[in-house]
DNA sequence: ACACACATGTAATTGGTTACATGATTTC
DNA sequence: GAAATCATGTAACCAATTACATGTGTGT
């Protein structure tokens, strides 16, 4: 069994799109699990190469081919055993890096303000994200419902939905705790 | 402004804690911050040689010496002043990839069963996470909540908390959307 | 004597990003 | 004709993990 996951987002997506190209597979992976799955092109290209010639993919063309300058593929049997196979496997944790609270773990060592301005962009960022998560949702019930991996994608959004809302409830939070002793013995403003 | 993180985990940590070995770095990282970040030997001790060379931190010795056969460092001011440059930095978001999360997204395509079971062992993983972190909550009130870094290490306990009892109510109401409609096509158990 | 934790390191590999290079096609 | 987007790739680099190698000190 392989680590490279690049593969298998590529598998998996070519089993829900046949005939895509490297080009549209990337705006696929955005448009679909963009919000938590990122490929560049230096990682796509190469494991099209790869997988084409392990024959989990093959060269294919779409009754409609529109431009010439593209090559599209599509999933082989053995490419959706291995999909399968790999499904089947339980995830591996991610690993454990997160800037923003290493961050605001070293508060103490920050210039002042730093940490409350870490967490309100940190805020910020996921009220963008949820209202973008949101809209997302709202346009796939009315445009994609009728797709048999809807309930799978839209199980995704909302847990990224649950996650953002309590990013934001403990945003509140923080930011009330640090306006309370931390930053006094710097700013101290009001005794005396 | 340098890209590489651990060089920066290891200057925040013997800010806090001078006089520490590779060994006990990594050990203090783990304590610490161990929920939220990693790191491993392979990257630790080149990283402090590298840190040595450039100034930002320095060989020392504590008052009570221990065992001789290793080598302690402590922060320099050169090195403080290049923590607080980069804490003052915005985060980064962490790379967006989430292993559980795609092999939820391609359930359709994965064996009968298999999603539901990624879902409880996530669920059993946060559960066991959280049970860990609040008892991490209740220690650390009990015992180092003198410590000026105790606010800032407690914000970032209850953003752990927060993003888990999240994922853990998700997980059941995901549990009961998939218990509905897509598993009933392949098991479909009670009709005729 | 043995096991375990302490302690430091290197080599190989990989997974991945970024920047660069190039050209075709569509649209205004 | 220019700009934007479509489209495919390569090279350089890097951060990081893993496995390996080696030795010391402590407790039983």
């Amino acid at each position: 069994m392989e680590r490279n996951q690049t593969a298998y987002v590529i598998l998996g997506i070519l089993a829900i799109h046949p005939h895509q190209s490297g080009y549209e597979i990337r705006k696929t992976i955005q448009q679909s699990v963009g919000f938590f799955w990122g490929e560049s092109y230096g990682q796509i290209y190469p494991t099209l190469k790869r997988l084409a010639a392990e024959g989990l993919i093959a060269p294919s063309r779409s009754a409609a081919a529109p431009r010439p300058n593209r090559q599209q593929y599509s999933i082989t049997p053995a490419g959706q055993a291995r999909l399968k196979e790999w499904l089947a496997v339980p995830a591996r944790d991610n690993p454990p890096r997160d800037e923003f609270l290493l961050k605001l773990f070293f508060g103490l060592d920050a210039p002042p303000g730093v940490s409350e301005a870490h967490i309100r962009r940190f805020q910020q960022n996921n009220r963008r994200m949820l209202a973008t998560l949101q809209e997302l949702e709202r346009l796939g019930r009315e445009r994609s419902s009728h797709y048999p991996g809807f309930p799978f994608w839209i199980l995704t959004l909302q847990y990224g939905v649950g996650q953002l809302k309590a990013a934001l409830e403990w945003s509140d939070a923080a930011l009330a705790a640090l306006s309370g002793s931390p930053s006094q013995q710097l700013t101290d403003g009001d005794a005396q």
